[in-house]
DNA sequence: TCCTACGATGGACGTTGTCCAAGTCAAGAA
DNA sequence: TTCTTGACTTGGACAACGTCCATCGTAGGA
């Protein structure tokens, strides 16, 4: 993740430990924290971090391209840092986990020109749902 | 729409005229109004109708599968009355005009057994994202 | 026509997210 | 190193969306 800070150094981001939380908070694979839940891990690392700084910076992450905004559920926006791997995803309609996931082929190419109703279409946001297996 | 509201009567429904507005309200091919544009719709009508009444109401028709939730862009939930036809969306990225389209081939089937991490998955939901003719 | 359980009402409350004025500090300049 | 400055952070008010609940009203069967 240490590269992310880079990339965002060399875009002219100035560097505050606050920002350098969030980016640390949101490291890993399978990441979909919501913006409070972001706040929550942020505050052990640096207690005095408010609310509106997570939020701030959660959104110039996604203006950058560097993390994705997700709404699998209607209910609060998840972030998903594996920005630079293309990808969908797999929600368990149950507890609600979400795995990034792979399918083949271009989700586009499924949609013939006369269902694009003059549509210029640039991308497939593809949401799979079904049971994980701690809830079948 | 009016074959929706006998569906619902055999269902044990009982026949409110502010069961009966809200339905009416959804009526139509690519709607995708949001509970407080079908609240405002349905005040013309009924003018002593309560916000929480609508909410109830489209709850329920979600739980009986006459109606679909969308949550296409992180804001307002919107209720999709075409239910029985199954279909997904192209969501114009600038004005937010959503259209119903239908994709060939099967959703499901793109996805490998390898990257469904055991889950048992039933549905896809896909979301388009483009620009409309009007803001290209 | 009368009953009564189901549905409607409306206002309080909760969650999620945005905005803004004032204070703070990262990082380049000297 | 110290200074300077404008970008960043803060915290609290506010807004949008949705839920809950006690009370009242009424659809539809007896």
């Amino acid at each position: 993740m240490s590269d992310l800070l880079e990339r965002l150094r060399a875009r002219g981001w100035r560097m505050t430990s606050q920002r350098r939380v969030v980016a640390e908070v949101l490291a890993g694979d399978h990441v979909h924290l919501t913006a409070d839940e972001v706040h929550a891990r942020a505050v052990t690392r640096l207690p005095e971090i408010a609310r509106a700084t997570v939020y701030n910076t959660l959104g110039e992450l996604v203006a950058l391209g560097e993390v994705v905004e997700l709404s699998t559920d209607g209910r609060a926006k998840r972030y998903d840092p594996n920005a630079h791997h293309p990808h969908q995803h797999l929600v368990c309609s149950d507890c609600g986990i979400i795995r990034d996931v792979h399918p083949t082929g271009d989700p586009l190419a499924v949609l013939p020109p006369a269902e694009r109703f003059g549509f210029t279409v640039s991308a497939a946001d593809v949401t799979y749902r079904g049971l994980c297996p701690g809830c079948a």
